[in-house]
DNA sequence: ATGACTACTCCCAGTAGA
């Protein structure tokens, strides 16, 4: 069987445990990176994610933000928290290992800030999280072993993936020093495995609630799985799971995966 | 467009998201 590895800002896994319970028995994800759990450690619905057979950890804040991890292969370690700050508060990064038959493989999950408005502290901070994701990912890859970087990136990589660029531009999402920082670090060797599997498409995986964007389609890239070089190769697919943006009390953020060859 | 929508919070108008 093949590895999936997928990533979802749920936006409240309170308010949308069900929802999370259906697509997970859908997708049958073995590694899940979960953004915006907006709860503590103690209130995350553990117990119904437990019974679906995943390991779970949790990095959790209150009312803001979250992050947590969920995966069918135990852990062999976990650490949360990104380097670089100790008066940063946010609840944004949680890194795993696992061991697969093949070997190791490390998975951050990721939120990163928002960073509007623009100019502005929100933005300052944005780009200081980026620098230090940049610090953390160099390291990573230095080790040359499989990696994943996933999560809600807040960065639209190119015009192609917003549908009105020019609407954009002033956009702390899509402003030239957000985009640079996000070609910086891909430059270290990290591909972006959806827009790999997918080079021609016009391929979302945000939708506002705001103005029907999802009925129009009026969409964003900014959920990333990025994949270190040695891992490159045995990627065969990825996808945006589109279609549960359409359900009933969605996030406005839709799943995204990745495939690997059998371990 | 200080907008709209959704979710959160010392229950309710203010903050945040993108």
């Amino acid at each position: 069987m093949p590895i999936r590895v997928a990533t979802w800002n749920v936006n409240s896994v309170r308010q949308r445990i069900d929802l999370l319970l259906t697509w997970l028995k859908e997708c049958q994800p073995d590694i899940v990176c979960l953004q915006e759990i907006k709860c503590v450690d103690e209130a995350f619905p553990r117990l119904e994610i437990e019974a679906l057979g995943y390991n779970v950890v949790t990095h959790g804040q209150k009312t803001f933000n979250g992050v947590a991890l969920l995966s069918k292969l135990r852990f062999d370690e976990t650490k949360s928290g990104l380097a670089g700050d100790d008066e940063d508060a946010h609840a944004r990064f949680l890194e795993g290992m696992v061991t697969l038959k093949s070997g190791v493989l490390r998975i951050a999950c990721l939120y990163l800030p928002n960073g509007n408005p623009r100019p502005g502290p929100k933005f300052d901070y944005k780009l200081a999280w980026m620098e230090r994701l940049i610090n953390r990912a160099a390291e990573l890859i230095a080790g040359n072993l499989p990696v994943v970087l996933a999560g809600d990136f807040n960065v639209i990589p190119t015009e192609r993936d917003v549908y009105k660029p020019e609407r954009w531009l002033d956009d702390a999402l899509f402003v030239p020093e957000v985009r640079h920082a996000f070609e910086r670090l891909l430059a270290q060797g990290w591909t972006d495995t959806l827009r790999q599997h997918h080079p021609d498409e016009t391929i979302y995986t945000f939708w506002d609630y705001f103005r029907n964007a999802w009925a129009r389609d009026a969409g964003l890239r900014i959920d990333h799985l990025l994949v270190s070089p040695v891992l490159l190769e045995r990627v065969r697919d990825a996808q945006v799971d589109s279609f549960v943006r359409g359900w009933e009390k969605a996030s406005d953020h839709a799943p995204v995966w990745l495939e690997l060859d059998p371990a």
